[in-house]
DNA sequence: TGTACATCAGTGAACGCGCGTTCACTGATGTAC
DNA sequence: TGTACATCAGTGAACGCGCGTTCACTGATGTAC
């Protein structure tokens, strides 16, 4: 209740200087390969005082990646929240340029958390929340399609037994009331969205595409029409 | 002309010996900590002595990445030989389940070519070709079902300018006569297929789906019915 | 077929460097009475 | 309001380690005459 002392001000700022300090190094040799040593040194401190605020090389990381999550979560939830609810195509185009503008914005914390996994280094279960932000608001635009009877199972949809198990178990979990059909889209979707922003942010079209959001925006349109959202 | 003297078969031996320890390294510390010196100790020679056949560690690492695009490419190519030439859908899921095996059988040399960039390194020009035979492959069947009369632009179908003028050049590039929105089908396609490896490879499916064999035939399904290689 | 010389693979020591983590310490900031 | 004590941030030295790369060298394998 009492406002923060100055030292727990103190100390709030120069962690998020160190992170930011470590973000920088990312970029630079990516994870990795990051040294806390070297992120001492730039904050101007001694690798040793690094452990007054993260106790192991492995706990900076995970920090920097539970921040990863945060901002490209509050990124998409800032943009479908701007839009009109009833939008669900404006929705999903805005979640979509989200993503894709995030990870433009620093490919390296892009890579951190949609890249290969940093070997040797096991996630702990604080990323998991944060890291199911993006999953979420999809989910909930698809759950929001499916109430207004947008989405809806089409004639010919026709799902494998075990797949159509595999989905009764997630509608369950993740969306009552959404078709299996249409999770099973979405679900479809939601790969293929990150699998277009990595092959663009590793550097994949390069040699291909020129206008790399023209394309982007055929990719999404062509999604938007594939889940359902659009006749 | 000549048989390759005993010391040029001993030195491709030894060669490959050093790769395929390499591999295994990779496996357990991944591409950026790939140690010459550890390679060394465990084919059971002094570090130096590596130099002898890699001018550098990059150089090692270039090794691993041309034999791993190459490895890619003919397990692809086997797999799409394999169908009879007609049968199209047959194709490319021949196609799409050699990568997702080949992925799932080293997903270290996996990451090592469709995983976040080694960061420092550079991929000289002898990693291009061997980095498009599975583009080719898929290529092939595209050019296959249009050339057949089967892929074929759709009655509102629709490219955006910018799009529709990086399709010309593209189809001018690889394959005359394919329309330009078959075009660009195959290539979402493509992107979309190893977004789901990807997926699946790097870990994102553990909590969500079970049987990953089923819904990735499901993926494959939906992506063929998604260039038009299905009614 | 035998000899002299050139090529090559592998050795071992060294250079100069960086790393993560621990520990006893100093001095400043906060807290309780 | 002032003093005594506890907490905390930061220091500097050290431990033990691994790394990529170079270099002069030895000894074996190949080649030319």
């Amino acid at each position: 209740m009492a406002a923060p002392s100055l030292r727990a001000r103190v100390r709030a700022e120069i962690t998020s200087e160190i992170k930011e300090t470590a973000r920088r190094h990312l970029a630079a040799h990516g994870a990795a390969n990051l040294s806390l040593r070297a992120v001492a040194r730039d904050v101007g401190m001694v690798s040793s005082a690094v452990y007054r605020y993260f106790a192991s090389r492995d706990d900076l990381l995970t920090a920097l990646i539970i921040d990863a999550y945060d901002s490209l979560g509050e990124a998409v939830e800032t943009a479908d929240a701007a839009v009109d609810r009833g939008d669900l195509v404006g929705r999903f185009r805005a979640v979509c340029t989200a993503v894709r503008e995030w990870a433009l914005a620093g490919p390296h914390e892009y890579a951190l958390i949609y890249g290969s996994p940093v070997p040797g280094y096991a996630a702990p279960q604080d990323t998991v929340g944060p890291a199911t932000r993006v999953t979420r608001t999809l989910g909930a635009i698809i759950a929001d399609g499916a109430a207004a009877g947008i989405l809806r199972a089409q004639p010919g949809d026709w799902l494998a037994p075990a797949v159509d198990a595999e989905m009764a178990r997630v509608v369950a979990q993740v969306g009552p009331g959404i078709p299996k059909t249409v999770m099973a889209r979405g679900l479809m979707v939601w790969a293929q969205l990150f699998g277009a922003v990595s092959f663009e942010v590793f550097g994949r079209l390069e040699t291909i595409i020129e206008d790399h959001r023209a394309w982007y925006d055929h990719e999404v349109d062509t999604m938007a029409r594939l889940v359902g959202l659009r006749p």
